[in-house]
This record gives structure tokens, sequence and C-alpha cells, in this order.
DNA sequence: TTGTTTGCGCGATAAATCGGCGTGCTGGTC
DNA sequence: GACCAGCACGCCGATTTATCGCGCAAACAA
């Protein structure tokens, strides 16, 4: 059954602040809180919302610093890549990972506390990965915009 | 002044679900619903939590595809930057866009309901924004990892 | 028309939040 | 060693919030 433009209005305002309650999405979307409430639960259900998350400053927590990094694999046999995607699973520095067409076989976002911790991540962790070929970091010096949300409306 | 143990533990349990209640936050960090409640305050108040999102399905959103597009700009006079931003702003596609080193200006990332969208955006508005020089496109094509998370303990 | 389905609003209840108050620990001072 | 101030905790009562059952209205099919 498709989203109607309730649905998309609940999103939305939840897009705004997740923690909002169930009577002040009601306001908004124009309608009573029991609808909100019951319509929230099965967009849970559904896993349209899979979860809820705080929105954090990554500086105040002491990570100032991210960069992506592309790597390509050797070869690409089960075992290789098994092994390179558990040791991303493991690595709580690489904060996403995408496999991504291209030159490149992998697409990381790596957070780290400074230059010397985001070197000893890319050189004594990732390169070292048995299976890596190539990695080119990609340091990002600003963030000109960094939406949370998907359209919706 | 810094965050405790307490403080981390805190923002570790809202990154699993940040619409648990304050009382289930503070039965996880062994402490009552009071003080947790009061630091919840400060972490915004300082700051260090901004706001919270939901996480989506943005295939059941019906945004099934993404990408990371570089671009490169002609010059850097503050006219074309600011008109580059401006463009990239205005366009809700682009759920993020970061300044970074290497042979590109620019690295962002979009969402796209097709193929055929996704060429839409690409060609038809990102490469028409006035100083652009080069796009480069890198579809995803699987999410190994998606960690919302920061390590904080 | 009649029966069925679907989704709304209302009201009640259990849970959560918020503010005030008292207590215990710690560090500094005399 | 005694005392005081500052800080953060827990408890408690008042208000707000979430959720559930119920009845009602609109849309649709037979």
């Amino acid at each position: 059954m498709p989203l109607d433009r309730f649905d998309r209005r609940i999103i939305a305002a939840l897009q705004e602040d997740a923690r909002m309650t169930v009577a002040q999405i009601a306001e908004r979307v124009s309608l009573s809180a029991t609808p909100v409430s019951r319509r929230l639960k099965k967009l849970e259900d559904d896993g349209v919302i899979t979860g809820y998350s705080p929105r954090l400053d990554a500086r105040k927590l002491g990570f100032p610093l991210d960069a992506y990094i592309m790597i390509n694999l050797q070869a690409h046999s089960d075992e290789i890549i098994d092994r390179f995607e558990g040791a991303i699973q493991d690595n709580p520095y690489v904060i996403a990972c995408h496999a991504v067409t291209g030159e490149m076989d992998y697409l990381l976002h790596v957070t780290a506390r400074d230059m010397e911790h985001m070197s000893e991540i890319t050189l004594k962790t990732l390169v070292r990965i048995p299976g890596v070929r190539d990695v080119k970091s990609i340091l990002v010096l600003e963030n000109v915009k960094t939406s949370p949300a998907l359209p919706v409306e």
C-alpha cells in the first residue's frame, strides 16, 4: 500500500525533529493524535522507518576529520570480498561503505580524531587488509550541505 | 566541559534508538530518569546533539538509486562558488555536499527515483550550473555498511 | 438499499516528563 | 579536623503524553 499525503507529512515532520511528540506531529499534519500514532507504528512495522538517530556534532565528540576513501581489490573472489567486508564491519571508524561502479570497487566514509589517526586507519588498517590493491583518500574540507532528509513531499 | 562516561552511554543508547524514552535510557546507563533528562538537555544546549532524524528506507520512499558525484569548477571566484553552493542547497536530490581535497572540488551524494531521473539530475541540473567544468559519477551498487553512529565508547 | 471495509475522533488509563526538594560526595579554607 | 560551597544524584507529586477500545462516518460492492 503506497504512502499517502499524511504519511509523507508525518515523515517530513520527523525529519525535522524525530523526538517530536505524537501530539505535535498531529497538529502539523491536521490529524488527531490517534491516527498519527497508528500510522507511525505502521510505518515502522512496514520498514519505511527503520529507526531513529541523533544528529551529532562530530567535532564535539572528538572526530573533527572525515574522509572518503576509495578502495580497489586485487581479485573478486568470495574469500577476498568476505574478508574485506568483515574487516570493514569491525572497524568503528568506517561509518559507511558502499560497493560502487567505476574504477574503484568500494567507497568508504571514515572519521578520525586527527591526521595521525586518519593516517593510522589508512596505512595500518585498510591497506593491510588482505586483497586490497589500491587506496585513494579524499579529505573532506568543509560540509557544504548535510541534509539527513530524503524528499518526501 | 568534557563528556563523561554517562554522557557517552546516553549518546550510545540514542544512536540505537533516538526515540527511546528517558526512563529507558536511565535503566541502560544505570542512573535515574532525572539526571538523564538533565544531561540530555545539556547535550542539546551545548550542541553535541543537534537534532534527531528518522532512519528511512530510501527504496520504500521511491529513491532506490544513489550516487556519489564529483565536481570540478572552472574557477574559484566567490561568485562561482556562491552560485554553485546555492544551486546545491536548492536541489532536494542532493542529500550531502562536501568541499574536498584532491583532483575534484566537491563530492556530492545524490539520490534518485531511477536511472532516467539520475541522468536528468546530472545532465540537466548539475552540469548546467554556471562554472561547472567537470562531473564524474560513481553509482552505488550496494550498501555494505551504513552506521549512522560515531564511536563514543 | 444494505453490508463491509477503512480510517477518523473521543475518552480512559498507564506511562513518561518536569520541577521542586532533600541528601551525599568532593574540594577548598580556616 | 571542622566547616562550607558546589555539584550531581534520587525521590516525589503534578502535568503531559502515548496507546487502546469504542462508536461513527464515508467509500465501495453486491
